[in-house]
DNA sequence: AATGAATGAGGCTTCATTCAT
DNA sequence: AATGAATGAAGCCTCATTCAT
């Protein structure tokens, strides 16, 4: 009904490359699904609720009626993501039985995996937490620093063991390097790639 | 004269923390300087030619009679910085008698100091590259190519010399992990901090 | 609420001569009608949607929440008069008994009453259809070009006819200096002239 | 010097058509020309003054520098027009010795020879006229009205002889009529055309 | 004769949001 | 659950104009 949008950013293709299978879903998936490609694009000011309406068929007003603003988006794609993906990972590193270098291994792996998956959340999470207000973003903030904790405290670890690694490094930066790399992934990575790059 | 407008973006002190000397420069300099300032913190999306009016203390027509448009401000930006920090490795790139550990080794340093000095640019390029419109942007996109080809030269240098760094790694993967881990200090690097972390 | 605007074009009257009848319309229609009065006057160019806002007594956003942009204020002008005035003489045009002196007789009153009862729209479509962009534009010269063909028809008709009317006349030419005559009544006729002049 | 400006109105191409001798004149001739073309074209208020000064190659500061204003451009246009086209004619319509339908021939002539030559000026003067303001305006509708009279006065002579032509008409609706066959030509006719139509 | 800096007013449009339905 | 009407605020940009040079 609603006439197509003209789109200022020509790399957004309007047609979900995710939605494959077609499956039938509710208009709440559908615009969460919808502003998670738009944002990972475009970032949140750049990404307007009348394009997300236009996208997924419905009026501004159903998308303002599901998520009370345009806030409310951004926090609720965040909250579907953020709680599991920090505490997913405590059970490892909290592993008395493994050492440093194991953990830190496991980490990269858990971390990439979840790039591998969700690297438009992700890349989300990292672009534009910074404009969530009020509690929700303390919160943020909160989670943002515990899951860095958890890769200084396995340097940390690393060190105070018997290998070399990282010796005389400064574990903060050393971690903050480290998530760098891999967070980084999110601009190049791309699925189905073998990984050989182009 | 002009009212002080309401900046929705709490986090961006309009006081430019740079300006300690307080040197009197043109017009024109000091919107470039202040549009990399907000550009870095909010994205191109995020910034309004209002605020940037606002900021510098002229009016709205001012800022479009320097760069006739939005994109125009966003495009001096790049090319005030964009050209150098493409050639200025080359001749290290060029050198045969350096071998590819040593050039790596500079690569980075050379990277880092670009990081260390203009992160706020650097920021921007990556972050909002996305956003230049029509020749701008194939000019962008050829040259952020050019870039990161350098890496991938030395990487396949070191590969193909006697050490065992980087054994059966796809050289693009590589090249990209290390641009990634060195980009994102852009996220969290700080001037002066002793790279001791927080 | 809206604060009286000034017009810097000083004929233009605010007050709608033609609501005398002060009839309840909705929105739109009030929209359409004040658009046609102003058009007609000032031309398209000189026509604002601000203007329109005000005098109407909403805002400039409900204006475009209408009509989506000011050249779509112009479409719907057109497309609301457009097609009737060119389909409904097709039926003379057709009739095979009539002679050709007959239906130019009757295409002339047809056209001349069209110009009393819908001067301002016969105007704004002479005088701006060239503002029309896209396929719009296409569809209205292709309709300009129609009813244009409709007398050199008949033209050709009555040089084919014993009559010795338009001998060696180019019926092109013809054709337009008819139109020509009937068309620029849009610019002195005057409801309610009995046609004595001034 | 000054980046090609983007023209909304596709129609209007920049290089003037009628400078194939590139005869070298002055700033202010070129102004003129160029001004001629365009309002004849989009209207007064279609005309910028700074794609005026784009396709002369000039800066908005001059065109102001020789106008005074944009309403001086207008005004200059008809000043260098209007006088000549209202004189001109006068000689012949004062001759006693001619009969009415010889200078109603004469004038029709005369004034579609003007189209001819200048269809550009006689449109900017039906279409614009009404922009003037104060004492410009005045003068022009006085000169508009003195114009028109002249066909009423023939019209009237050519009742008062033993023709019947024009019999039982109203002088002045059938002079308008003449008019506006002659004027529309503005619309339509093109130089060089054999009057062939198309 | 010509211009660049600067601007206020306004123009079109986007945008997030409210409200009644 | 969903929407259309309506809007105020803001956003980018155009425009005519002024002024100093």
């Amino acid at each position: 009904m609603s006439a197509k949008r003209h789109c200022s950013v020509d790399f957004l293709t309007y047609e979900s490359e995710r939605d494959n299978g077609k499956i039938e879903c509710s208009t709440y998936d559908k615009l969460i699904k919808t502003a998670i490609m738009v944002m990972s694009e475009v970032g949140y000011k750049g990404m307007s609720i009348g394009i997300l309406a236009d996208m997924v068929g419905i009026s501004k007003s159903t998308v303002i009626h599901y998520f009370k603003s345009k806030e409310g988006i951004l926090l609720a794609v965040m909250e579907n993501f953020l709680p599991a993906y920090i505490d997913e990972f405590k059970p490892v590193l909290n592993n008395k039985s493994l050492d440093g270098v194991t953990k830190l291994n496991k980490f990269v792996h858990f971390h990439m995996k979840m790039v591998a998956e969700r690297k438009d959340v992700l890349s989300i999470n990292i672009k534009d937490g910074k404009f969530l207000t009020g509690k929700s973003r303390t919160v943020y903030q909160q989670q943002q620093r515990l899951y860095g904790q958890q890769v200084v405290r396995i340097i940390q670890q690393i060190q105070s063991e018997e290998t070399n690694l990282f010796k005389d490094l400064d574990p903060h930066v050393t971690a903050k390097a480290i998530m760098g790399m891999c967070n980084h992934a999110c601009v190049w990575y791309k699925k189905n790639d073998i990984l050989t790059g182009r």
